[in-house]
RNA sequence: GGGCCCGUGGGGUAGCCAGGAUCAUCCUGCUGGUCUUCGGAACCAGCGACCCGGGUUCGAAUCCCGGCGGGCCCGCCA
């Protein structure tokens, strides 16, 4: 059995083209099929070979769909506007599809890819001065879902959080912690560590000798200094633990944190200033190294006159790194990244070195009032997000369920809330702007998690009061059945499609179809009072149903609960 | 000044990469309905949109050029 349940009927579609074709016209060219829209699952357009047979095109497609059982009954083949439009054959694709679910089960969507081709996603990599704010917060999610989609489309990924700890601001953080900081952090590290960086930057902002303070301690890290290098480590962990728990609260882990200051110690960043200074290409100016781009229009300097290092060098060296250690790598990052990624890239190049790298890049997160930025400590957190959601999911909760345990509703009401506000980005094309509304952030009904999670609760719901039944023979004849049944079918190929292009609000928009069409199959018809024979039929289908959601949901890193 | 991205009903949004036909998707909103329920965070019907102007094409929301509006970038910062 296929593990695309469409697979095997698109392969007939093509096979039925390709040979009436050539029987009817004598072409044997190569073509294309498309997908049928609302009308059919395949279409072939006819315009492109009709002008050279002579005929119109619906003429043509006409004749195409001549052909008697087209492809062994697997296909019905009609013609319209022009259009040769072919579908799976309803019952064949609706018992294939349920039947590879059940057997797949949540490796249902994994499709079979050449092996070897390890993958490394990396994202949030936020700089560690204080706490996520729902901008940072895209990224991440944006990154987690495209990770595990990866996976769930049977890709081997790893996923990887660059800590950069020896920058400018992270040198403001430690100096802010030696003049302010008392040692007792006494809450969550990252909410109460910013507060001494939001008032070292103002003061560094009015007092030059401050200012200056700061610049020497720079110097001094840039130089190598080991106690220095160790401090600001220290101070950039400390943080970094509030914001790992806040990606934990999001269901975000890392596979791996590389340091930036780690990339230094151990000497990689020097020695890519020694590969890129024998480029051919590679200038010099008061001492400061650069390579020429765009003629001497751009200049990507990767020296400072006193030999340091600059971001985009370290960030070089990592970029080697991580392709020492996977085939292909993915960066999410803001679209204020693009120009330096496109230096990177292309110094890169110029090493010999940059084949294997994409870049998901999505728009910024505004608020309605303006931007947001950590220095000076305005902008949503996403730690109040997630507990103003939780908090407020726990009132429908209780609406719905006034009997319920505490602990229980608390429970439902996290996940819950959780994954309203990652479906919330998460649904979101990346290149879009984003402007925060709380409103739209905690949206519970329509499009929106819980939507998604309230079908699952009730395939889950009926399933168990259903108890065990009879595997036998499946079939499936009602309009409503069929459709849910093709919507099933369909995930596999949604994830391939994210893995070629990583457009992961794709599955955001599948789960939200999936779960419409069970509540459209749902309302229509029943399961547990199904006609006889009919009872095990329904009953995989509502099972196969709650495996797909369940898995999408996976995808988005949202909870499925069985009850809610 | 130069570069990149975005512009779809009242609001939000899919489709654009690989141009096609059928009601251009879905959510929200508004109007009107459904159900003695396998859990109504539901279902059904209706209202309402491709920024403007050229071009390419048999055919443009989709590709190209030019406007207009918004975002981002153009540092020996990160």
């Amino acid at each position: 059995m296929s593990m695309d349940p469409m697979k095997p009927f698109l392969d007939s579609a093509v096979g039925y083209v390709s040979s009436m074709l050539r029987e009817a016209y004598g072409i044997e060219d190569t073509f294309r099929i498309e997908p049928g829209g609302e009308i059919a699952d395949f279409a072939f357009p006819c315009f492109q070979f009709s002008r050279r047979a002579g005929v119109s095109p619906q003429e043509m497609a006409d004749r195409l769909a001549q052909g008697a059982e087209a492809a062994g009954g697997m296909l019905t083949v009609s013609a319209r506007g022009g259009y040769l439009n072919m579908s799976a054959s309803p019952h064949k694709l609706s018992v294939a599809a349920v039947g590879t679910v059940l057997q797949m089960q949540r490796e249902y969507g994994r499709a079979d890819r050449p092996p070897g081709e390890r993958m490394l996603v990396e994202h949030t990599s936020i700089n560690p001065t204080g706490p996520m704010h729902i901008g940072r917060t895209r990224n991440a999610v944006i990154g987690d879902t495209l990770v595990r989609s990866l996976r769930q489309a049977g890709v081997e990924v790893a996923s990887e959080y660059y800590v950069n700890d020896v920058g400018k601001q992270v040198v403001v953080l430690y100096w802010g912690l030696t003049k302010f900081f008392d040692g007792e952090i006494g809450g969550k590290p990252d909410h109460e560590l910013v507060r001494h960086y939001v008032r070292a930057n103002e003061l560094i902002e009015k007092d030059e000798s401050a200012a200056a303070e700061v610049r020497d301690l720079q110097q001094k890290l840039e130089s190598g200094d080991t106690a220095l290098l160790a401090g600001t480590r220290k101070a950039a962990e400390m943080v970094l633990d509030g914001i790992k728990e806040s990606l934990a609260h999001l269901n975000i882990t890392h596979d791996r944190f590389v340091f930036e200051s780690d990339l230094i110690k151990d000497g990689r960043v020097k020695g890519v200033i020694e590969r890129l200074k024998k480029l051919p290409e590679a200038s010099e100016d008061k001492g400061a190294w650069y390579l020429p781009f765009n003629g001497e229009e751009d200049r990507f300097y990767f020296t400072r006159s006193d030999g340091t290092s600059l971001y985009t060098t370290r960030d070089i060296a990592y970029h080697l790194d991580k392709l020492s250690r996977a085939g292909r790598l993915v960066d999410v990052l803001g679209e204020d990244q693009k120009l330096g990624m496109k230096f990177l890239v292309r110094t890169l190049e110029l090493l010999g070195e940059a084949k294997r790298i994409d870049f998901l890049f999505h728009s910024f997160v505004s608020l309605a009032e303006g931007k947001m930025s950590t220095r000076h400590g305005v902008g949503v957190l996403v730690d109040d997000v997630i507990s103003e959601a939780k908090s407020r999911a726990k009132v429908e909760v209780l609406k719905r369920r006034p009997d319920m345990n505490e602990g229980d509703a608390s429970s439902i009401a996290g996940m819950v809330g959780v994954g309203a506000v990652r479906y919330n980005i998460a649904r979101l094309q990346a290149e879009k702007k984003l402007v925060f509304k709380w409103e739209e952030a905690l949206n519970f009904e329509g499009s929106s998690a819980p939507f998604i999670q309230y079908s699952h609760a009730r395939a889950c719901s009926i399933l168990e009061k259903a108890g065990s039944w009879e595997k036998g023979e499946i079939s499936y004849d009602e309009d409503n059945e069929l459709r849910l049944a093709r919507q099933l079918a369909l995930f596999p190929s949604v994830l391939s499609d994210i893995v070629r292009t990583f457009a992961v609000h794709k599955v955001a928009a599948y789960a939200q179809q999936t779960a419409a069409e069970f509540n459209q199959f749902y309302r229509i018809v029943p399961v547990l009072r199904a006609p006889p024979g009919r009872l095990g039929s329904r009953l995989a289908l509502v099972d196969a149903s709650r495996i797909v959601l369940e898995n999408a949901l996976c995808c988005l890193g949202i909870d499925a609960p069985r009850t809610m």
